[in-house]
Formats: C-alpha cells, structure tokens, sequence
DNA sequence: GCTTTTTTGACTAGCGCTGTCATAATGCTA
DNA sequence: TAGCATTATGACAGCGCTAGTCAAAAAAGC
C-alpha cells in the first residue's frame, strides 16, 4: 500500500542514500544505478513523503499564489500556468486570496511563508507593486517572483517578469488613430496597479507621436471592473464634444463601456470604437466582439513559477537572474473596425 | 525566529504533550492549564508545524478540489468557499483541474490523494457524477462530498451536497410562461453532467403542467459553452416556427444564444426572451442583462467543506450525514421581461 | 599493478510533532 | 480520611525522510 525509501532500496538493490541522492538530484551517482533506481521508482509507484521530506530538510516544495483580483479569468489563467510548471517540477501550489487593501497585509504574507513552510511566493499586481512586501521578503529572504508591469530589464527589477503593457498600449491606439479617430478617451483601471497607468502612458505616447492633442478630460479614472466602464462611458458620453474612441484599461471595462453606448443607442463601431486589454473569452463574448490585447497570463505565470523554481535551487547567485518580457500583441475585431 | 512546540512547552510551564493536546482540541485538559498554553501559543505565535504533524499523525490537514469545469466564475465561486471553510479549520486547499474524459482518470485521482496525504476530496461535476470514482474512493476508505444535483436527500447520496436544478428549472419556466410565451425552446449543457438533465426536466414538468406542447426539436444538445449558445440559438432561428423564448442551461449558454439574437437582428426580449441559469457575474453584463437563477456556489462549496471535516472527524459514523438541498432562486432581468 | 578519484553504503542524528502507556493529580464514596 | 475510580499530565518512541561522516568498494588514470 503505502510505498517507502526503504522498498524502493531494495528492489533497486542499493542503500537507501542511494535512493535519496537519486530524489534529490544530487551529483555523483552513477547513470546505471540512477536508472536503477529510477526504475524501481516508476515500478512501485513510488511518491516520497512530502511532509517527511519537508521536515527532514527544511525545505519545502509548495510555493504560494497570492492574490486580490476581481478578475476570474485572469485568475484561473495564472493558476493553471502555475499549476503546470508545479506539476513539472514535482511542486504544490498553495493559492492565497486575501484583500490588498487590509493594513496588515505584509505581516499576513510572512506568516502564510512561515506557516506553510513555502519554498517562494509569486506575486502579481497589486502586491507585486507594493515595496513594502518585496522589502519584508527580502529581509527574511524569502524567495519571490513577482509579475510587473515593464518594458527594460534591470537589476531593480530582478526576479520580476515583465509585461510590457506600454508597448502593447501603444500599439492598440495606433490601431485606433489608423481608423481615423482623432478624438480619443482612456478609461483607467485602479490606480494603484501599475499596468494602467503603463497603458495609459502607451496611449499618450502614440497620440503624441501623431501630433494629436489629448482633451485632459476623457482620461476617467476608475477600477478594473464592468460598473467603472459602464460610469466611465457615461461620462465620456455625456461630453458635448463626445469621444469617437474609448481604449479601456482591461476587457471588462471594455464590456462596460460596450453596454453604455447601447443603453444610450450608440451603434458601435460605427459611432464609437471600443478596444479592451487582455483578450479574456468575453472580449470575444460581448456584441461586437472586442479589439484587444492578448496577454499570454498562462504562459507569463508557468514562467514566473520556472524562475522561482530555478532561484529556490541556485538561492546563492542572486544577480544572475533572468527577466523575461511580454509584449501582449494586438488583436483586432469589430469593436473598432469601421473599415468593413 | 522559528517557533516549535518546545519553546510553548517551557513557557507555559507544562509538558510538550499537553500543548499538543492543546493543540488538537483534545478533552482532558483542565481549563487553567489550557489558558496557560493558549496564552503561550498567543504570546510567541506559535504556528504548528504542518508537515511534522502530518508525518507524526498520518493525519492530514489538507483537502482537495478536483475539478473540469471551463467556467472561470464558477471554480472562483468554489475555490472561495472551500478556502473560506479550510481556513476556519486550519486546513489547505489543493486544487486540482485535470480532463474528466481522460480514461485514467480514477488512478489519477487516487494517486493525488495517496502522493499528497490528503484528508479528503471534495468533488464538482462531473466528478461527482462519476460512479466509478465514488465506489474508488468508498473502497479505498477516503472521504469526499460531492456537489450533485437533486433534490431529495437519500441514503444513496449520502455525503452530498445537492442543488435542486430541478425546481429552479421550473420556476425559471413558470415566469417564462407568466410572460405569455408558449413556444419554448431549451438550450442543454453537457449531457454528462446531470444538472443539465435536471433543468430540462424542470423545464418540461412545467410545461407539461400548463399544458403547454412543447416541439421536441426545440431541445438542443450542447455543452455548457458561449459558442454552443451561438449554434444551439442559430439552429432555433433558422426555424420556420421560431420559438419566442430560449431557457439556456447556463448564462454562458444563454449570453451565446443573446450573441446569435444580435446577429440576426433580433430585439431582445421583443422578439425573443432568453433565460440563463447560475447567476454569474456575466448574467448581469450582457445586453439586455439575462433573467437567472442565483446559484449560491460558494455558500455551497462552504457546505461541502463543513461537511468534509465533520466526516472525517468521525469517520465512524457513515451513515449520520446531513444532506443540505440548495435551491437556486430566480432572478429576472430584462432579458425575459417584455412587460416592461 | 598501483595510485587516485569517484561512487556507494552503513550508521547516526535529528526535523517537530503525535500515539501509547505509565504515572501523578484530583474527585468521589463510604 | 483512607481507598478507589477518574482524569490530567508526562516520558518516550517513532513517523519517513535528509544530511553528515566515514569507510569500503569500484572505476579511472598512469
């Protein structure tokens, strides 16, 4: 039934050190007792005792995902991309949602560490963001990998994968300008996660690039979430001098905005143009379907687990890190697509 | 730094023993000692160590989710339930997507129970609909509840959680009809997974109950997915008696069959009434928002958990199970109402 | 064939906790 | 208040594994 070190020793004909340096990928030991070993292994099943093992060495072979995000697709992508690098690598995924916003959050992040003996955490926004918990981390040095909102690699930016959200952002007003808008409005998502602000500079940046001013007055501010795209466009609607085009911070803003202008029979894109960020299954679900970005939030996670995973073995060289950049890529569909 | 079990020991004065029965609420403690420890355990944080409890007690403290479910909002729902439950037991979570369809998919779950020494399983569709993994687990003596759709509790479905699709079916139905319509047509989700089952069902007794014929082409088969709304609506449309009202089996469905309704020019609810079922966040942001029935998924996935623990607290008692019937209530929205 | 280097094994000592069982403290009865 | 039944507490072994130390064995090098 239950399966120990010990059997798998014996069928392989060789000591249980044996055994363990094999588990354990550590150097010198023979290719022909490995396979051995290896086959005795796969042969009886055989799974070490994570909790024995863990006790044993202190180390831990779960790592944490923390999180605060309305958002359940962006969830479910990242944990799924986790999961599988986890799976690859023989580790556990402990998923911790909890509310950025509560004072004591990098004392809750600590004790989550502590408690469940995790060998490293990965952070996305907002908590990738807030110095605070790197700074605390880094003191208990605790490894982290946290996903960011960038364009350049640096050595700030050590253990981060970054999403190049400017360049993306920019992209999709080219797209915009290139239908022929020229009045232009930006609906933001929460301030306080670096990636709108990111997208709204992108969006700056190409208006300016083309010699187009900006009316200071549709940037509305607001969070990553359905109601904010539905009051941010009633704003922007509301305008005497209305916006052809509303690039919103994510797709749920996007939808938002979307049943706006059709409460307020605005055809859309013919009146308007509206573009989402992050290709999630409703940017294709809503009417029209939404030009966005797609970003890659399965892949950029399996990503920052590989990194984790990879600084947790080598924890001594610290500088040595890569950093791998995201640039989400346009996707265009009918919500801005007055050509056809 | 860290703090064990010893270190509570000598500060509260007793011997380490008595803090681990402390610890695990064993009786035969007297009241003055415990507070001793209990303000010990305050004083220096003490946290038990899980994986040295685990090794020592071959207990487990963690419990698994498996689950095949595309619904991003619908494993959220669950995952926050579940977690909310753990957390008040002192439990972790492990989640565990995997391919339902997969033919060693009974192995496979076995094999996560044994590798992670888990206390026990809670099971969604269709996993909970599988008998072949019930009569595993039963055999292998490892708890599981399961969430399953029903409504009346039996000695068969002892261990479960039910949703009684059924009547929320019928009342879904029932409004449809106080609307006037009398050419129905029903939208079915996967037909492994018997909540669709249940809802046509419910949807057939209450037509069967006004009297009301229905055509039998206007059930379509399909899956619960936006894009089977799409075809399962297309096909419906492409009728010569078109159907003036479409109960989808789910608001991913129903938001596909709102998609497919735009398309073809086709006013909603004027010329077409469109129910959901779930009440999902995106029930509430399409356009027209979609009539419903409130499916409480994460005070559901609460119950499972509670009834996890209770269960394998007291493994001895099989048969004394509650079964708590969760009956989804409607929820009517705009998309159904053409009194309005 | 002999030395050097690399692999392997036997043994030991925990990791932090729980289970068992013996012992001590307490409560109860007469 | 002795004498017994209870209840509360502690000593100790051990869960399955890792890690360190040496020593023995095997392979490689000259």
């Amino acid at each position: 039934m239950k399966v120990t070190i010990n059997d798998v020793a014996k069928l392989a004909g060789v000591s249980i050190k044996t055994v363990s340096r094999v588990m354990n990928n550590e150097p010198s030991v023979r290719q022909d007792t490995l396979d051995k070993v290896m086959a005795a292994v796969k042969q009886l099943q055989y799974q070490p005792n994570a909790a024995a093992r863990n006790l044993a060495s202190s180390k831990s072979y779960s790592i944490g995902y923390v999180y605060d995000n309305p958002n359940a697709y962006y969830i479910i992508d990242m944990q799924n991309g986790l999961l599988e690098a986890c799976r690859k690598h023989g580790y556990e995924l402990l998923i911790h949602p909890t509310n950025a916003k509560s004072s004591g959050i990098v004392q809750e992040v600590l004790e989550l560490v502590e408690r469940s003996r995790l060998a490293g955490l990965v952070l996305t926004p907002p908590f990738s963001e807030m110095p605070e918990i790197a700074t605390a981390l880094d003191t208990k040095g605790i490894d982290y990998v946290r996903i960011i909102s960038g364009s350049t690699p640096s050595a700030k930016l050590k253990n981060c994968v970054l999403v190049d959200d400017f360049t993306a952002a920019f992209r999709i007003t080219n797209h915009l300008l290139d239908q022929g808008h020229s009045k232009l409005a930006f609906l933001c998502g929460d301030e306080e996660h670096s990636s709108s602000g990111e997208r709204l500079a992108g969006f700056q940046a190409a208006l300016t690039k083309r010699g187009i001013a900006l009316n200071q007055d549709c940037i509305i501010p607001g969070t990553y979430s359905f109601e904010s795209g539905v009051q941010g466009a009633q704003k922007l609607l509301a305008m005497a001098d209305k916006p052809t085009a509303i690039f919103a911070c994510n797709d749920e803003i996007a939808a938002g905005a979307l049943f706006c202008a059709r409460l307020s029979q605005i055809t859309i894109p013919e009146q308007l143009a509206i573009a989402g960020f992050e290709n999630s299954p409703f940017s294709r679900q809503t009417w029209p379907p939404l030009t966005t970005a797609n970003q890659p939030n399965k892949t950029i996670a399996r990503q920052a687990a590989e990194l984790l995973f990879k600084a947790s073995k080598q924890s001594s060289k610290p500088s040595n890190f890569e950093q791998p950049v995201f640039v989400p890529e346009l996707v265009v569909r009918e919500s801005t697509r007055n050509d056809l």
